[in-house]
DNA sequence: TGACTAAGTTCACTTTCAAGACTTACTAGG
DNA sequence: CCTAGTAAGTCTTGAAAGTGAACTTAGTCA
């Protein structure tokens, strides 16, 4: 298989990664939620070569995640902003960093912290079942076909 | 900044996806949560390189998200199994298929379900907060530095 | 008309990946 | 002892992606 034909797999992770899948994309996906959103200014937090930002940008545009909007028009300059679906990949994102703070955060701790408005408190994400409320245990999960499988021979 | 520097940034998905980001890794640990073991499995599954799985299984190996395990003495082979820091990595993996699934699912609808064992239902994921239990929404999260993050000049 | 800014595009080189063949280690069985 | 088989790599060549820096384009402003 080809990376570049992961978009065509009976697979929603492949297709995921098809659109966020390539070196620096979940990066420019961090800064995005952290409020970059000039091209500049991307370029300035990654240190990237300025094709792939634009490469990435672009795709990101084109699959629905960032949307391209003018903010000045004399001359005209735009800027990236995340779209509802591009908001979609928080929790995929923050469960990244946690998992990064549980294992990689060194001596002095995390980072980056998150605060939870609504209470108040720095928070680690749990991901709990939408139908029990309960958190999830991989080992209580069972993967099973859904109505989009491949058909089997 | 390069690509394989990112495991001494001061953040978290860099550190993150120093081990996780680079192409077919998560794919990988998708069929290892599937319960693929054995390097020809994986190797049939993927389709990709022998020599890019050989990397890949090595790297998170080494990272301790896989562990490399004797099933078979005589003669001596080996199967791949997650570790405890692998099962960690469970909620990013099922927040980017949900994802996925919502977006990319097609007419037919996903091609993969998750039941959760504890309630008998197919659940979507919910990220919560950890200290409230409420739905977290990434309009309600300000990130703001930790005691890890670089200091300002 | 020249300087400036933002957002790209281009170039030469390096690194990574794709595809397939080949190698190694260690049997089991004749 | 030899051969065939299996699993898990390693190697080679050509293609694709990425790096680092310079350059270009568009549209101002003074």
């Amino acid at each position: 298989m080809r990376w570049d034909t992961l978009d065509c797999e009976a697979c929603s992770l492949s297709r995921t990664l098809a659109v966020i899948g390539d070196r620096w994309t979940l990066l420019v996906l961090r800064d995005a939620f952290l409020r970059v959103r000039r091209f500049e200014d991307f370029q300035a937090s990654l240190g990237i070569a300025r094709r792939v930002l634009t490469e990435r940008l672009k795709l990101l545009v084109d699959e629905g995640v960032l949307k391209k909007v003018a903010y000045q028009e004399r001359p005209p300059r735009y800027e990236y902003r995340l779209t509802e679906k591009g908001l979609g990949l928080y929790p995929a994102l923050v469960a990244l960093v946690h998992w990064g703070d549980a294992h990689y955060a060194g001596k002095k701790g995390p980072p980056l912290l998150h605060r939870h408005l609504t209470c108040g408190h720095d928070f680690r994400s749990v991901m709990t079942c939408s139908e029990c409320g309960e958190a999830i245990d991989p080992r209580e999960v069972k993967p099973h076909a859904g109505p989009g499988a491949k058909k089997r021979a």
